[in-house]
DNA sequence: CTTGGCACTCAACGGTGCGGAGTGCCAATC
DNA sequence: GATTGGCACTCCGCACCGTTGAGTGCCAAG
């Protein structure tokens, strides 16, 4: 049906689209790619590709531009990943050992990512779920309220009050704190929760109300989805196509943007760190998403976190997918170290 | 100079203008406000104002539209805080209550006001400068790295990784720990450096380098300004309005909004937590903002936070101005309770 | 000082005509 | 059968134009 030189006039399509912005024709297309063959060729093969539902014309005396089904053979057949050049490389390198904690190492990588692609930049939290407990500190910061402490093995931090029934003095909170730590200091997230339950049982009926509290607040903390963090950066980039990339307003890209389950959902889709997931238009679930487009990937030792970045449908999907690609590895590389 | 009946006018025209999003002419002006006289006494009233540079035409014969200096006008004399309905306040209360530690508070309160006001919403961490410290946790995370955790009495915490010189045992990072606490703990941040800059010569000169690098990064944890966090919310309404917002395009809006310096500075100018502070377009210090304006207040017992929203010059600065002080004063009663 | 009248200005709008980019189709060619 | 040049056709974009109407500034009268 598409024999080869259809995809090259696909590919070609895209490329150019991609770069100048405006609906490209058969004749500056022999023109720039120096296919071998005349515009009326062109033409007819561009016709095929109408037909199969590749390229459309915005109206009837206007070149082709692709549809999000062109996008999705292009991204899918006809494509490399560009790979960053060394510069880059070692720009991103330098740029992310800086980091101090953490967070810094998210935020660098959001603004990273933004700049290197020219796109709205995502990244998620590294999960917790396959860290360890480092340490649980409890501080007594009233006579009926505590404050718990995570720290686990990745450098993460969570906190919550704890609200008490009753009065509880200095020895009895460090009796506590031994008493957690001592059964799940060094153990997987996973696993911690189990092997405190049963605490309550072992200490005086009197006691219990209190300890049942404190273990709700613990149990939350271990299994909270803190990966439902996500952190932006380059928006103003939306603002920077032309009025073709989102019809109309911007609004409901950053309306959707905001609502951080919905971003969640888009990276979710991530599971392998290996590869790149690409969706396109209206590939995405989103209502207001129908016109944008998303790269993105896991990283991470354990996988289970992901960033990418969000641009219009008519983006460079090559260079985002290198860039994601990168970051993703040297964020993980970072990570792990860490 | 300007009598009353003019002063009355430029409120018609600010309130008209910021209502419809049309420039006012004069005959509208006497309808919908039912001043006693005719339209070309208001022309007259119009040209005065236009001579005082308070109000301008965007082009000879169209109504007037205020200018920076008119607004400010309005602002300062002819307009009053709008307090908002006791149904708003009961909303306000409760959806803040809700919240389970001061990351969730920030996170409401921005959303909360991005709602209310329909502009983009900024807040600031609640500055640790006036807090105390309530713990300092040192957990050991291999032989030479120490993670350092700050507890504050606001409920605050930091933390920091540090690479030591040599290697450091269980037992000795123990005694750090003590060492820190028993000098630091229940102390004012703001006097808890001074406190332990002479730490190092009590100990054996063995162990100074490591104490040492350890005292850096306590000293930096201290001292830190996580003030300079901020939150965004709300950048979708910035697209809400008309092209004449915001001139061209957005872009340069949102591209300040990722500057979190230029932000912190812009609420920086608050001071005072009982006054609410309007700065109008050319007001403002950064290029891409000439045409915003913020409206920003502090908040916190301390009132050394403070949060705002930005909005197009052409913004409802009474409404504006009744949403920020009422949730800055609300976050401020619910910090001070926790 | 206020007001009605009036001439003037100018953005916005709809209609018209033209040029050009791009297409689809067809017959001729390889 | 694929390729190609030719050609008629479509239709966007643009410039031009007159009209309309909102709004103004000014002036003379009240």
């Amino acid at each position: 049906m598409l024999d080869d030189r259809k995809l090259e006039v696909l590919r070609a399509i895209v490329e150019d689209y991609v770069s100048t912005n405006e609906p490209v024709g058969s004749k500056v297309l022999v023109e720039r790619h120096h296919l071998g063959v005349s515009p009326a060729t062109i033409r007819n093969d561009m016709g095929a590709l109408e037909d199969e539902g590749y390229i459309t014309q915005p109206h009837t005396s206007a070149g082709r531009v692709p549809t999000d089904k062109g996008y999705r053979l292009f991204v899918d057949k006809l494509s490399t990943v560009k790979p960053l050049t060394p510069a880059e490389r070692r720009a991103i390198e330098e740029f992310l050992r800086g980091a101090v904690d953490l967070d810094d190492v998210v935020s660098r990588t959001v603004r990273l990512l933004a700049q290197l692609t020219r796109q709205v930049a995502v990244v998620q939290y590294p999960s917790l779920s396959r860290s360890s407990v480092r340490h649980l500190e409890i501080v007594r910061l009233s006579d009926t309220r505590l404050m718990v402490v995570l720290i686990t093995d990745t450098g993460r931090v969570e906190q919550r009050v704890v609200e008490l029934p009753g009065p509880l003095t200095e020895d009895e909170v460090a009796e506590l704190r031994t008493d957690f730590n001592s059964r799940i200091a060094g153990r997987p997230l996973a696993d911690a929760a189990s092997l405190v339950t049963d605490l309550p049982e072992t200490v005086p009926a009197a006691a219990r109300p209190t300890l049942i509290a404190v273990l709700a607040t613990v149990l939350e903390t271990l299994v909270e989805r803190v990966d439902e963090r996500v952190v932006l950066a380059g928006t103003a980039n939306l603002a920077r196509g032309s009025a073709l990339d989102f019809p109309g307003t911007i609004r409901p890209v950053l309306e959707a943007l905001e609502e951080h389950v919905v971003l969640l959902r888009l990276l979710g889709d991530t599971a392998d760190p290996q590869t790149v997931h690409v969706s396109i238009g209206g590939e995405n679930p989103h209502a207001g998403l129908q016109t944008a487009s998303v790269v993105s990937t896991a990283y991470g030792a354990n996988a289970l976190a992901s960033l990418g970045v969000l641009g219009p449908t008519r983006m460079d999907y090559p260079g985002a997918m290198g860039a994601v690609r990168a970051v993703a590895r040297y964020v993980g590389q970072i990570l792990a170290e860490a």
